[in-house]
DNA sequence: GTCTATAGGTTGATAGAC
DNA sequence: GTCTATCAACCTATAGAC
């Protein structure tokens, strides 16, 4: 792994961990075992080098989802496997972590793609129940868009009940409840 | 307002805005017009004063969650009221977002609050949920517990989508779809 | 009770040697 | 490409005058 190659990771790290706001040039040297040269060789500043650990942080994610949510099979058993995902729930959404971040809301090419792929998984999981009530797995009076959102939402707001907590309980009592919910008139 | 009394509210405000790792106590005397002088006199540090916030803030949530979720009328219209509470959806839950601070959440002094509001607020919607169910508003089939967790996660996630799109909609669309969920098979 | 002065360390960035 | 040296500004806290 090259240079350039750690100064991402170590970022990805950091901003997982402490956000952008909590995240400084010389923890993220100090990880990668680089000097301040070649941070500012290959990136402009930390701007620069978050921006690029965004996006491939975004590139993973999106990529892990859809694998789960393009899978054969029925859309609750798609949307179930795609909640149910192992996750270390404790440490949070690397993504979603980043909306909390001022300077990630305040800078609009840090949020951008964080827009995106929130969006893209909004439509994606619409999809999938809207493939569902075609095909007679789920209620067809449900609202796509609304039902994803509280899908996604949900997943969200389990991280923030867990780390509250101290465990992944309340994360695992989440995904339950919004499971139920949507299963239980169609079956 | 006296300076002790500054002092809180404009930390209450930092910690909402910037988070803890994101907050001085520079930036919060400037907010105050206070010297520093006066916040050691008042309290021990920056970890103490953001207790005092946190508690406040913490009270206000509960006391108006509770007003809401107690008040007279059917299990489902309650959770509706709460869920749909005027609320500053893009800046995000000011409990929630402390949830995403690894400082806080390393401290046990500072996450304990927070871990007790969530806490309170997954027993009183589950109470909700039990009651609705005995007098028939509710899916009998539901877990109290897991719907309630649900219901509380949607809210939280519900700021991050909304933040993450910089609109309310992700967040009003999140909360339609719960309460399309919950009140569904009842009707 | 509040102020200013000061401390030793960190932040994010630049300069220039190698 | 990578390093160290340096910068002005900021961080959290303490000291001591008023």
């Amino acid at each position: 792994m090259d240079t350039a190659e750690r100064l991402i990771e170590s970022t990805r790290e950091l901003l997982w961990e402490r956000g952008y706001v909590g995240t400084s040039p010389r923890a993220i040297l100090q990880r990668a075992g680089a000097g301040q040269g070649s941070m500012y060789h290959h990136f402009s500043g930390k701007e620069d080098l978050a921006l690029a650990a965004v996006r491939r942080t975004i590139d993973q994610m999106r990529a892990t989802a859809d694998v789960l949510l393009s899978a054969p099979g029925a859309a609750p058993e798609r949307i179930t496997s795609y909640l149910r995902r192992e996750r270390d729930v404790l440490r949070g959404c690397p993504v979603g972590r980043l909306t909390m971040d001022p300077e990630i809301i305040a800078n609009s090419r840090l949020r951008q793609p964080v827009d995106e792929l929130f969006g893209w998984l909004r439509r994606r999981l619409a999809d999938v129940v809207a493939e569902g009530q075609a095909r007679a797995e789920l209620d067809p009076g449900l609202d796509p868009e609304a039902t994803a959102a509280a899908v996604a939402a949900t997943l969200q707001g389990g991280y923030v009940l867990a780390r509250a907590a101290g465990s992944p309980e309340p994360f695992d009592h989440a995904v339950d409840g919004i499971l139920a919910l949507l299963t239980c008139p169609a079956t």
